[in-house]
DNA sequence: CCCCCCCC
C-alpha cells in the first residue's frame, strides 16, 4: 500500500460501458498520469470523493501493459484518507515521472500494421494513417509518442551520390524491453545527432517518423524503421534501468567449426595479436581498410576476424585487449574465420562477466596456452596449411579451373628467367601494380583506378621457367616474390665464392684514416687462374717456407 | 533520401 495525492482525474473520451477514469497521482515528487481507476471504484468518483488534492491509500495496483504498448497502473483497491477539503489544496510541486509517455517500441508498429490504410505525414512527423485519426491511437501518437530505447550499434557517417541526388546519413539501431529498430538521418540531422548518439547509451527519442524497412537490407527484427527530421527530438536519459544491454550469445571458438558458413554469430575472444591495418580495393573498386585480428578464448582456439573501414583503422591490439562481436558472420576462408558486418557490434574492453572472466583467464595461463587456429594462413608457412603439388598435378588435376583460384606449395629448381621485359610501369598509386597504358601524351593511364596519371612506377615481372622431376612450368613473379628470387641467388653467388681461386690484381697503399694508419689492398681485376701457374708459384712458396 | 557487408 502506498500514500499518493490525486492530482487529476478525467473520464477516458470514449463511449465505453461502464465507463473508465484516468488519474494521475503523485508522491508528492514525482506524477504518474498513467493510472487507471478500475470500474468496480468507479463510484469513488460518480460520488465525488476521489476528487483532486485528495489524499489516497493505493492498496492494491497492478501494472499493465495495453494492447498498443503502453504501460498503465490499474488501481484496484483504494482508500480515501483525506478529501480535498481537508488538504486544502496542492501538496508539493511534482514533476512528471519520466516514464510517463514512454511508449514501448513495439507499439509503433503494432498501430501501423495493424490498418491497411494510406499513411499520411503527421505535423509532428510521426506516421500517421488516416483510419486512426479521431481515435485514442491518433492522440497517443500525436502527442505521446517518445520511447526510451539503448544504442545497441551506431554506424559511421557516409555519403552517396546517385542519380535522385547526394548526401550523407547516418543510422543507429535501438532496443527496448519489446523489440528492437533502426533509426537513419539524413543530412542536417546527421550534424545535429550525431555525436549526441553513443552507443550502450539510453535516450528519449520522439517524433520521428516510421516507414516500411526493406528487409533485405536488415536482420533486425522488425518490419519497420524510423527516420529523424528537423522536429525530431533525442534526449541523454540517466534513468536506464530497465533499459536491456546488448545482449550477446557468445559461440565458443572452438565451436564455429561446427556452425555453418555464412551464420551470423557472436563471438569473444582476447585479441593474441592484430595485423597493421591496409588498405584494399574491392571488387566494385571502392577503397576501404582492413585489420584481421586473431582472438582466442578459453577453448585454446584461435579464429581470425576481420574489421573493416573506421572500425579497423581505429582498432588498438597492442595491449591484448578483449574484443566482443555482435553479428559478426562466420566465413570458410581459410577452413573457418569471422567478418565483421556493418551490422555487427564491436566491442573493445566491453564492461561484461565474460570480459572479465576471459581477462583473468588469459593473464593466468592463456597467454602461454599451445593454441590452435580455426584459420589457415598461407604466409604461416609450414605445418597443415601447405597444399603440396608436385608441378604435373597442375595438368592431372585440372587446378585452376574452377571458379575460384587454387594455392599451392612444390619444390622447384629455376631452370630460366627471362631476362627480356622483367619491368612493366604499373599504376602509381598505393596498393594498385595495375600496368599502364601509355597515352603517349606524357599521361599513363590505370584502367582498374579508371585514373590518367603523369607518372607510374616500375615493378618487377620475372617469366620463369620451374622444373621439379616430373614437370616443368613457366611461372610469374611479381616484386616481391620476384626480389625474394633474386635475393636467393644473390646469396647463392656469395656461397659459391668461398673457396674459389682467382688471380687478383691489386693496388696497395698506406691509407690514414681517422688517425688510424693502415696499409689497404683494393682489387683491380679478377683474372682465372692458370693452374699449371699457380701450382708452379705454390710450390715454390713452400719451397721457400720450408728454408 | 541509404542499402556498402568488402581482401586474401
Amino acid at each position: 500500500p502506498s500514500l499518493s495525492v490525486c492530482q487529476n482525474i478525467r473520464q477516458i473520451s470514449n463511449a465505453s460501458s461502464p465507463p473508465r477514469f484516468r488519474l494521475m497521482m503523485s508522491d508528492g515528487q514525482h506524477s504518474l498520469t498513467s493510472c487507471l481507476l478500475a470500474t468496480q471504484l468507479n463510484y469513488l468518483s460518480e460520488e465525488n470523493l476521489l476528487v483532486p488534492n485528495c489524499v489516497c491509500l493505493l492498496k492494491k495496483t497492478i501494472n499493465n501493459t495495453l494492447a498498443d504498448g503502453r504501460r498503465v497502473v490499474v488501481v484496484m483497491d483504494m482508500d480515501i484518507l483525506k478529501s480535498a477539503k481537508e488538504t486544502g489544496g496542492k501538496i508539493g510541486n511534482p514533476t512528471p515521472y519520466n516514464t510517463d509517455g514512454i511508449v514501448l517500441l513495439k507499439c509503433a508498429w503494432m498501430k501501423v500494421r495493424n490498418c491497411n490504410k494510406q499513411p499520411l505525414e503527421a505535423p509532428y512527423g510521426v506516421l500517421i494513417y488516416q483510419s486512426l485519426i479521431n481515435t485514442d491511437s491518433f492522440l497517443f501518437f500525436f502527442h505521446r509518442w517518445t520511447i526510451r530505447a539503448r544504442v545497441t550499434n551506431k554506424s559511421s557517417i557516409r555519403t552517396w551520390s546517385n542519380s535522385r541526388g547526394e548526401g550523407k546519413l547516418f543510422s543507429f539501431e535501438i532496443v527496448d524491453e519489446s523489440g528492437e529498430i533502426r533509426i537513419t538521418a539524413f543530412n542536417k540531422e546527421v550534424d545535429k545527432f550525431f555525436s549526441l548518439v553513443e552507443q550502450g547509451k539510453v535516450y528519449y527519442i520522439s517524433k520521428a517518423t516510421l516507414k516500411p524497412a526493406n528487409k533485405q537490407y536488415t536482420t533486425l527484427k522488425n518490419d519497420y524503421e524510423m527516420t529523424l527530421h528537423a522536429y525530431s527530438s533525442i534526449v541523454p536519459c540517466d534513468d536506464n534501468q530497465s533499459i536491456p544491454t546488448v545482449h550477446c550469445d557468445f559461440v565458443p571458438i572452438a565451436e564455429l567449426e561446427n556452425r555453418d558458413k555464412d551464420a551470423i554469430i557472436d563471438v569473444i575472444g582476447i585479441c593474441k595479436s592484430a595485423e597493421d591495418v591496409s588498405r584494399i580495393t574491392t571488387k566494385n573498386s571502392r577503397e576501404v581498410s582492413k585489420r584481421a585480428l586473431s582472438i582466442i578464448d578459453e577453448t585454446g582456439k584461435v579464429v581470425t576476424v576481420t574489421l573493416w573501414g573506421e572500425e579497423a583503422e581505429n582498432f588498438d591490439g597492442s595491449t591484448q585487449p578483449v574484443v566482443a562481436i555482435k553479428g559478426a558472420r562466420l566465413s570458410d576462408f581459410g577452413g573457418r574465420s569471422l567478418s565483421a558486418l556493418f551490422s555487427s557490434t564491436v566491442m573493445v574492453n566491453p564492461d561484461i562477466p565474460q570480459a572479465f572472466r576471459l581477462r583473468a583467464w588469459y593473464d593466468r595461463e592463456g597467454f602461454a596456452v599451445n593454441s590452435q587456429s580455426l584459420t589457415e594462413t598461407r604466409s604461416a608457412g609450414t605445418g597443415l596449411n601447405m597444399n603440396w603439388k608436385t608441378l604435373s598435378d597442375i595438368k592431372n588435376e585440372d587446378m585452376g579451373h574452377g571458379e575460384k583460384a587454387q594455392y599451392f606449395s612444390c619444390v622447384a629448381t629455376v631452370l630460366y628467367i627471362r631476362k627480356e621485359n622483367c619491368l612493366y610501369q604499373a599504376c602509381p598509386s598505393a596498393d594498385c601494380n595495375k600496368k599502364v597504358i601509355d597515352q603517349q601524351n606524357g599521361l599513363y593511364r590505370c584502367e582498374k583506378c579508371n585514373k590518367e596519371f603523369p607518372n607510374f612506377k616500375y615493378r618487377l615481372l620475372l617469366s620463369a621457367n620451374l622444373a621439379d622431376f616430373g614437370d616443368n612450368q613457366w611461372v610469374t613473379c611479381f616484386q616481391e616474390t620476384a626480389e625474394a628470387l633474386h635475393i636467393a641467388a644473390f646469396d647463392e653467388v656469395f656461397q659459391k665464392a668461398n673457396f674459389t681461386t682467382h688471380i687478383f690484381k691489386n693496388r696497395v697503399k698506406l691509407e690514414t684514416y681517422n688517425d688510424e694508419s693502415r696499409v689497404k689492398v683494393t682489387v683491380m681485376e679478377v683474372q682465372p687462374v692458370d693452374h699449371r701457374e699457380y701450382s708452379r708459384r705454390l710450390l715454390q712458396n713452400i719451397y721457400k717456407l720450408a728454408r
